[in-house]
RNA sequence: GGUGGAGUGGCCGAGAGGCGAGGCAACGGCCUGCAAAGCCGUGUACACGGGUUCGAAUCCCGUCUCCACCUCCA
């Protein structure tokens, strides 16, 4: 860990490892997109302008073959996954990357890598492939805490290689397989490569940060660091990497066959509430997946919610400014776990200054609230997340009228100290979804998700 | 075999030598016609065994258990 000073003062240059677009995409991918968007937004926070490059891989064996298998062709495939990726990030409020480049659409870039790296003699040809000669390298490990010689030997034939551990950049051409031109013939590029090269090509031969999932330290990691730094590149200054998502203590993935999709997640929770469970612990430490630990982030999220809701009868709550303890907290490695306890403890100062009847001073935390979360992507009042987004479509306005009709008649009973009857419209709402509260300004109503 | 990480109260989840982060749940109180929401209060936890120290969840030694990476993976 090292202090944070940019490349370039005033910009934050950030790449990202995004996905391999072969599947739909499930909790444990959303996590780590969902951390650097936090990341971003606290640098935007903190006066910086942020560049952030999320790559999407479209060439590879598994979607040659899973297309294959689908009987679709590989572009086809490809592209219907990536769009599932991209709204997931979508609907859990990520800001759109400054671009998210693919893979095949670099070719040039990694063929002048390439041509780079066999010049200098970290690279060569045997039989159209390319590979890079990992012991011309002598940092190699370095990032990965790996010792060469310690490095578990794959089991797959080694053909023209010089040494068992050099890793391929290019693959040569097979049969039936997409391919693209290159001086040493057909073929598509290696996964490793095409990283180094979009990072480059957007963000400059030096740039801030590098992240992706902590799988990807080694080989993918130490093996960009490898192609860009032999090839003269400085490349990334800092490597984040985020944890997983475990699901019965192992990690989830499609080949265990304990994944959670997002859209069957969005099923049960609200998008907000499943972004909170997500944010909320250190993005270094692993979520063990489970409904009760869901279920809680989600009543966090809506403690908040009907705070700043509390709060927005009584005055405009505008975006107000960070407490510094939060900020402290972000700032010290993205430690978003203090960050909320600071949401919290700010949210109960608020609660009581409206129990108190002291206004002014409620809306200043329910501000400061507003600016914490909008940080975190979770301000219930943003027009992201905000209910009120839709009020105005005639099935909201219908369900509004018939509500606002029984708890007028449930009002009228109150009053005439009926109360058997004005238990019985309440009931009859929760039956249906619809939680009634009784509040100074008269009742409230809300429709629960779960 | 090599590398990295984890084990905290009923649950989730921080912290990192003395002062119990925060949330959820529970219990008691206030408020409420009753609820809900909210507020106040209650819990004495740090895998195990030793040690260092006036004092250890935190440092040291040892042990156990679990996870990840070294093959595609967020």
């Amino acid at each position: 860990m090292r202090e944070f000073h940019p490349v370039r003062s005033g910009t934050a240059s950030i790449y990202v490892c995004g996905a391999t677009v072969q599947g739909v995409p499930h909790i444990g991918h959303v996590r780590g997109v969902l951390n650097y968007d936090v990341l971003r937004r606290w640098l935007v926070h903190s006066g910086l302008d942020v560049l952030l490059v999320r790559n999407v891989t479209d060439i590879d064996d598994k979607i040659l073959t899973k297309a294959e298998e689908a009987g679709r062709p590989w572009w086809e495939w490809g592209a219907t996954h990536e769009r599932a990726f991209e709204t997931a990030y979508e609907q859990l409020g990520c800001l759109a990357p400054s671009v998210n480049p693919r893979a095949t659409g670099h070719v040039t870039q990694m063929v002048e890598l390439m041509e780079r790296l066999i010049e200098s003699g970290h690279g060569y040809v045997a039989d159209g492939d390319v590979y890079f000669s990992v012991k011309s390298f002598d940092d190699y490990g370095r990032l990965s805490g790996q010792v060469l010689d310690d490095v578990q030997q794959g089991e797959t034939p080694t053909r023209g290689k010089r040494d068992p551990r050099d890793f391929t950049m290019w693959k040569s051409a097979k049969p039936g397989e997409p391919s693209w031109p290159t001086p040493w013939g057909e073929g598509r590029p290696g996964w490793h490569l095409e990283c180094s090269a979009m990072a480059t090509s957007y963000l400059g031969a030096e740039f801030d940060i590098h992240g992706g999932g902590i799988d990807l330290v080694f080989p993918h990691h130490e093996n960009e660091r490898a192609q860009s730094n032999a090839a003269g590149d400085a490349f990334a200054r800092f490597w984040l990497h985020n944890a997983w998502v475990t699901m019965s203590g192992e990690k989830m993935s499609k080949s265990l066959g304990n994944t959670v999709s997002i859209p069957s997640m969005l099923e049960r929770y609200r998008a907000p509430e499943l972004r909170y469970y997500l944010v909320q612990p250190h993005y270094r430490s692993t979520i063990e997946y489970s409904d009760g630990a869901l279920s809680e982030a989600a009543q966090g999220y809506r403690r908040i919610e009907t705070f700043l809701r509390r709060a927005a009868q009584s005055g405009e709550v505008t975006l107000g400014t960070i407490p510094a303890a939060f900020a402290a907290a972000m700032d010290d490695d993205l430690a978003t776990p203090q960050a909320f306890a600071v949401v919290h403890t700010t949210v109960r100062d608020g609660n009581a200054a409206l129990d108190a009847g002291d206004t002014s001073k409620a809306l200043e935390f329910a501000a400061a609230v507003r600016a914490m979360t909008d940080v975190l992507g979770l301000d219930p009042l943003s027009a992201r997340w905000s209910e009120a987004g839709g009020s105005d479509s005639p099935t909201k306005d219908a369900l509004s009228r018939i509500v606002e009709g029984l708890l007028a008649e449930r009002q009228q009973a109150r009053a005439e100290k009926d109360f058997a009857r004005a238990d019985a419209a309440r009931d009859r709402l929760q039956q249906a979804g619809i939680v009634v509260e009784d509040t100074p300004n008269g009742p409230q109503w809300t429709v629960k998700s779960d």
